[in-house]
DNA sequence: CCCGGAACCTGAAGGC
DNA sequence: TGCCTTCAGGTTCCGG
């Protein structure tokens, strides 16, 4: 599933082979990934437009194109961006093609047909849903715990919340919060101060060792060259169940439902209850 | 505003 | 072997 280090991943190795090359045409097979207008109207914005820069903001994938013009691209569940050359026949899961300059061509790979893309000339709507990078200097544990006043929703429910923080997913919510020693069903606003510096710090961690690991490959997600990520092999607890130990303290590992989503845990290093004393490893 | 649950999808995995 | 059910989860929508 691709969050926030598969989405970068994507960005940085894509952005070599298709800035400074422009749209020859695109094939769309499953229409209703085109959002905010019809796909004729999406198409023919897009023929002829150049690839200016590649960004990110949480989990949303923007290509900058001249004119002023954005494609923006969320791949959902299940979807990847294959990078292929133009001879390359897509595969029955490919839901849009985009032709380049020089023979190249992006395939927006989706079996679950839950990734959408659309064209705009801003990024308003994304900044109206999102919450801060969680990597972006201005995210600060103060910040943090202001974000967290006051809430009663699990901690791990507050975390998947993209008005909250941008870019965060079951994987790396579960890593986090394993990582903080902070159990996932704790409402947010109980937190302390000390245990919310400790989870900010955790997220910073667990996304930049992901990012450093290509992603992870737990599903579909591929990086555009067809490889895959490893950092779902460094995992301490996301996904793994079927009598997995902890790694620090090597009792049974233990998955609960919070917010409909499965939710992998260590029962002793993340205590349902808060702790009196700090006695919690620091380390990762 | 805050919170929780369903819906959107389909391949994989498990049960019988 | 094969049919059927359940599970997976990012986002949006809707109800309380």
């Amino acid at each position: 599933m691709p969050e926030l280090p598969e989405v970068e991943t994507i960005k940085i190795e894509l952005a070599p082979y298709i800035v400074g090359k422009s749209i020859k045409s695109i094939t769309v097979n499953w229409e209703r990934m085109v959002i905010g207008s019809t796909v004729q109207e999406f198409i023919s914005g897009l023929i002829g437009k150049k690839v200016i820069k590649l960004g990110r903001r949480g989990k949303y994938l923007i290509f900058h194109l001249s004119k002023g013009k954005k494609l923006i691209m969320h791949l959902r569940m299940s979807g990847s961006l294959l990078l292929k050359r133009d001879s390359c026949e897509p595969d029955r899961y490919v839901r849009a093609v985009i032709n380049l300059e020089e023979g190249l061509s992006i395939h927006f790979r989706d079996p679950r047909k839950f990734g959408v893309m659309w064209l705009t000339p801003d990024l308003n709507i994304l900044e109206e849903k999102l919450g801060p990078e969680p990597m972006d200097k201005k995210f600060t544990a103060n910040k943090l715990v202001k974000l967290l006043e006051k809430r009663k929703a699990p901690i791990k429910a507050l975390l998947l919340d993209q008005h909250i923080i941008a870019g965060i997913g079951n994987m790396y919510a579960d890593e986090a919060l394993f990582s903080a020693g902070i159990h996932p069903l704790r409402p947010g606003g109980d937190l302390t101060v000390k245990e919310i510096t400790r989870l900010h710090q955790s997220i910073r961690e667990v996304l930049s060792a992901a990012i450093e690991y290509k992603g992870a490959s737990v599903n579909t997600y591929y990086r555009p060259g067809g490889e895959q990520g490893i950092a779902h092999f460094k995992f301490q607890v996301a996904h793994r169940l079927g009598g997995k130990l902890c790694p620090i303290c090597s009792i049974p590992l233990e998955r609960s439902i919070v917010r409909n989503r499965g939710s992998y845990f260590c029962p002793g290093c993340q205590p349902r209850e808060k702790r009196k004393n700090k006695l919690i490893k620091a380390k990762r």
